[in-house]
DNA sequence: CTGTTAAAGTGGCTCAAGCCAGTTTCTCTC
DNA sequence: GAGAGAAACTGGCTTGAGCCACTTTAACAG
């Protein structure tokens, strides 16, 4: 009767979830639509209120529904991508004046902008050390941090290391960066021009603080990546780690074969 | 007091959960240990069993820790990541005759596999056949279903997208694909050589199915990774979407700036 | 008509209890 | 000593009850 797990199905939590999670996937329930409350759940199904609530429970840590407390459960929505492109450093933006990060949000009917939260000179992590091949002898980075958002909500918490061999006496200091090809058009005039990029891409939940830092929604998962600029002579002089919210924002890679 | 809602550290099952998450993070608790059980909890902290099975349940949210019936709850151990490259196709590694994947998991010193679901002719959903530029008047598409596996785990749920005028005649539809460098081997044979590639990447929770077909433990997300193979006429010839684990494995980009 | 207030509805969290289904350990039997 | 079985643990799930915080609606007062 059943592949799996034979009392699977029979579970009442289970059985209410996997109900309202067909009408939602038939579209019996649109998104955006409000489900049963859970009293009223329990009464239908003739169990507790507990029952229901574990039954919207399952949903949730699916992502399918999204509870608003005193409003009700919601069939969530979901907007499309704005797409991270690896052409972001390309220079044939730098015409236009324009961020591929606002391009993308103009294409889905949003506005971008971002905040500069914190600039500082510090010690890097070992972590960072390794990726940008700093000696022993002058380990210290400049380090700013960034949120971007689309409309109101912060979508990518943004980290940039640079040496601070590199980034000395080059105003990168300061919030407001004064240069029309931003950070890296001033890297460009110290010398390290990006010719390639590497980036390792992961997944995972987030942890309690990006929870906060980006208003994150239950079951949303994070996209981690951690990219490095190599420069004309092979050597990486820039390291940045975006954290994406994954409901929100997505990647994309163009490049040839090589 | 307290810089967000001025009550959540009060809540008892909050507070459950905080001690046990700093325990983790200070090392008091290694990676592989066992919680106290949700009776013993719910003793110390002088609440009902529900109210520790409800921080547990936060943490296992978060992935932190890992339930296993009968036997306890476990701080989840971080195994090294498996990172498929984009160089996963380039010709560099036919001179090895091993795979990418397979290298990557014997640097992990896993043993890396792979099983063929199915293969069959079939129509193409819009999506498929709008990436694949289809004509409306033959949208006939060569389907590969393949399961990658590190050790025992399955960690890459594969399927490809072939145009049926292109895998026509070509042994695709054969599990066995007869070709010292595999599928795009053949396809190099029929004149389309991959010059470019185009991945657009997200990541999301798993559906139930996915749940099932990789073995998916709680609170782990799946990186959704859809690859367009361009020739050397700038037009896509094939179509291959990645469903991994990403707790498992992890992507690795290393392009050129154009 | 307008603004305030109360009521009714929602999810959030907890309690105390019970039964079930796995796993491990110990004990008894042969 | 080896094997079978019972006991004692573990988490999984449900019950039915109650209180709280938040939101919407309806009634009321001006």
């Amino acid at each position: 009767m059943n592949t799996q797990r034979p009392d699977a199905r029979q579970l009442p939590s289970r059985r209410i979830a996997d109900d309202l999670r067909q009408a939602i996937e038939t579209g019996e329930l649109l998104p955006g639509a409000r489900l049963p409350s859970e009293r009223e759940l329990a009464g239908q199904y003739g169990t507790a209120r507990n029952t229901a609530r574990e039954a919207i429970r399952l949903l949730t840590d699916e992502g399918l529904v999204i509870p608003e407390h005193g409003r009700g459960v919601f069939v969530r929505r979901e907007s499309p991508l704005i797409r991270l492109g690896n052409d972001r450093y390309s220079h044939k933006y730098r015409e236009s004046g324009l961020s591929p990060f606002l391009l993308e949000c103009a294409k889905q009917g949003k506005t971008g902008r971002f905040e500069v939260l914190s600039i500082e000179q510090t010690q890097p992590s070992a972590e960072v050390a390794r990726h940008l091949r700093l000696p022993m002898s002058e380990p210290s980075v400049l380090v700013r941090e960034n949120v971007f958002y689309a409309d109101q909500d912060p979508v990518h918490r943004v980290t940039t290391y640079i040496p601070w061999t590199i980034a000395e006496g080059t105003g990168l200091l300061n919030p407001e960066v004064g240069h029309p090809y931003g950070i890296h058009g001033i890297l460009e005039e110290r010398g390290h021009t990006m010719t390639r990029l590497r980036e390792s891409v992961s997944a995972r939940m987030p942890k309690p603080d990006e929870t906060r830092y980006l208003h994150l929604p239950p079951a949303v998962p994070v996209l981690d990546v951690l990219h490095l600029s190599i420069d004309q002579d092979h050597n990486p002089y820039e390291l940045t780690r975006f954290v994406m919210r994954a409901d929100l924002t997505g990647l994309l890679y163009d490049t040839p074969i090589e």
